[in-house]
DNA sequence: TTAATATATGAATATATATTAATATAATCA
DNA sequence: TGATTATATTAATATATATTCATATATTAA
């Protein structure tokens, strides 16, 4: 039997980059702060101060976490003016998110 | 408009508790160690010393990492003799974590 | 009971992370 | 240009986390 062949028997060993990119997708999930941005975000666009403002938080905090999850692809952005309006950009994840959120109210 | 009302227009905000289990859920998969040994169960039960060496941990790794998961109820144990196999316990999780996987693998 | 084996725990350490205050940058408008 | 506003960045700090070694606990078998 092929090396190949004995991985697959016990399903596709995980490699170091999607071990990676897989552990820093959760990570983006895994803090209390980005969940309450990204929730936010769900339905609307959002300005930097506008979701400091709707979660009681320092502006910095929300500029420090919106540079990881922009970093992740995980949001974007438009420009109007001097403001930057903030909005989810990954499918996948907001509806994890969701999902998750909703899983952990009904229990 | 009531409060409530007021509050749905906006989705439901994040109760403290849900955020809790929320970011701990996704804390739990944000972790190449923890996501290595909840893959290697997707399939089959493993030992501790088992999960150790298809992994190539150390033994007190591996059993923190599970106390860990297992307090989450994300895994489940039965014994045998002096050994304890474990096995994954979160449907949910597993699908989510899975999916993700595949997500980063095919891009 | 003693030895052997499997797992769990505690303490120490190193590293990563989140938040904050202060300040820098950038865009707009008078 | 200078003032104002919005956001980003830097450095400091506090906290959380993962790993390791050493050791404790627990089960089984001789």
């Amino acid at each position: 039997m092929s090396d190949e062949q004995h991985m697959k028997m016990h399903h596709e060993s995980l490699d170091n980059e999607t071990l990676f990119v897989v552990s820093q997708t959760f990570k983006a999930l895994g803090d209390p702060t980005r969940i309450q941005i990204l929730h936010l975000l769900f339905h609307d666009e959002y300005s930097v101060n506008g979701i400091a403002q709707a979660l009681d938080l320092r502006q910095s905090t929300v500029s420090h976490q919106l540079r990881f999850l922009k970093n992740l692809r995980l949001v974007k952005y438009r420009r109007d003016g001097t403001t930057l309006y903030y909005s989810h950009d990954d499918e996948h994840v907001m509806k994890m998110l969701e999902q998750t959120i909703e899983h952990a109210r009904h229990s």
